[in-house]
DNA sequence: CGGTCACTTCGGCCACCGCCGAACCGTCGT
DNA sequence: ACGACGGTTCGGCGGTGGCCGAAGTGACCG
């Protein structure tokens, strides 16, 4: 029957913890398991159960990358169940919240930092014409031309580290790779040195600087996406 | 925080025999607490206990008349948050169903019994009718006049019970009151003895036969509703 | 007045659920 | 190899909530 079903859903959605899962995710970005946690303010082990049912209801969906559990919405069709809630619980005060809401998350689609390297556009981007330039390989792996160019470029010699000197890091807006390792470590470190890209308030998102921007057109052909 | 209030509403739904109720409520009519009862197939007990949390979550509004409880979707907000969910829950082949129940409402509506007088927009045009006429007050009490066409016309002598001869029921979907009491069952009776309207189906709709249409039209000036 | 009927309240039972901390598992980085 | 760290699993605790039947309330009817 069609009540079971619906009491199902709702049940999933009948929850504190849950709800603010939610709707920090209505941002249409990828949250960690411990991102969530702490958001919600409920124990790692707890934030773990409700994504496992959140996840197996099909509200969202997870992508494991290393040690972290990625989740996302599972869709549009899922965002717009939560907005038709959301407009049912009546006058929120959205027009400003949204406006700020998208523009946050326009810039951190355009490029921010994934840990220590760099995502969004500007690094799928850096990644690619460093990929067509011969400097990494399709699967992000440095070439013997990209060794010496990170050393005349960018001052970067390999650490005797065991941290991979190239890896390709999973984009969660984009949907493509970019360079991670402690290349794509130092890269984003030298922009920064620079000036050429500056962290945008307080989060993860970046802006590329107008001098970033010719440099980064005469180093690799980039131009500033968006 | 808007969390919490998105999970309070969600738990409202979060019940098999709730959101049966909301379910069979979908039709827009009133209902009774045991109707709903035998509908969901729990104890009288168990749903009104449910209907009380429904009210007060203000998805129903209700109404108590006489011994019954009357529960009915608050409004069209709320009826368009269920369509929103049964519409995420998926492909339900609607197209069909809502057509014919859309059909049963407008029947309902239109005229139909209510215990053993009439009521919908017929009902409603009939007490009209007779107010007009001066053999109702304007609180649905039977005049002089009224006792006397009562009798003449329709063959009734008010029986020496306890019940009122007249009283005002609230029509629910015409948010109007019309005219009850043995008077309005003695009127329900003989239109259907004169075979002047006549049952729809098994339920308590009813319609106006065509010879029901000009006797109505010559007894009371009324015309058909709709 | 007495019987019926729709509904409500109450008490008790049982199941589920959310929460946490502790222990555990893989990955990462030195 | 080792420690740090993100995440998961497990056991146990406490609260909530759905369900029913029994008893109570109040309207209705003859």
């Amino acid at each position: 029957m069609a009540a079971d079903e619906l009491a199902d859903l709702a049940a999933l959605l009948a929850d504190r913890s849950r709800a603010r899962f939610l709707l920090a995710l209505m941002d249409g970005r990828a949250w960690t398991s411990s991102e969530l946690a702490e958001a919600a303010e409920v124990a790692p082990s707890t934030a773990s159960e409700h994504l496992t049912r959140l996840v197996r209801g099909g509200l969202l969906v997870e992508r494991r990358q290393g040690r972290h559990r990625y989740v996302q919405l599972a869709g549009p069709k899922q965002a717009r169940l939560l907005e038709d809630l959301l407009a049912y619980l009546g006058p929120t005060d959205p027009p400003k919240r949204t406006l700020r809401a998208s523009a946050a998350t326009r810039a951190l689609r355009r490029g921010r930092t994934c840990y220590d390297h760099l995502a969004g556009r500007l690094g799928v981007a850096i990644t690619d014409a460093m990929t067509t330039r011969g400097l990494l390989t399709e699967d992000l792996a440095v070439t013997d031309d990209g060794l010496t160019w990170l050393e005349r470029e960018l001052g970067f010699t390999p650490p005797a580290t065991r941290r991979p000197l190239a890896k390709a890091c999973l984009d969660w807006t984009e949907r493509r790779s970019h360079l991670a390792g402690t290349a794509g470590a130092h890269v984003c470190a030298h922009l920064h040195a620079r000036g050429w890209v500056r962290r945008i308030g307080t989060g993860r998102a970046v802006r590329l600087t107008p001098t970033g921007e010719t440099a980064l057109e005469d180093l690799l052909g980039v131009t500033a996406p968006e």
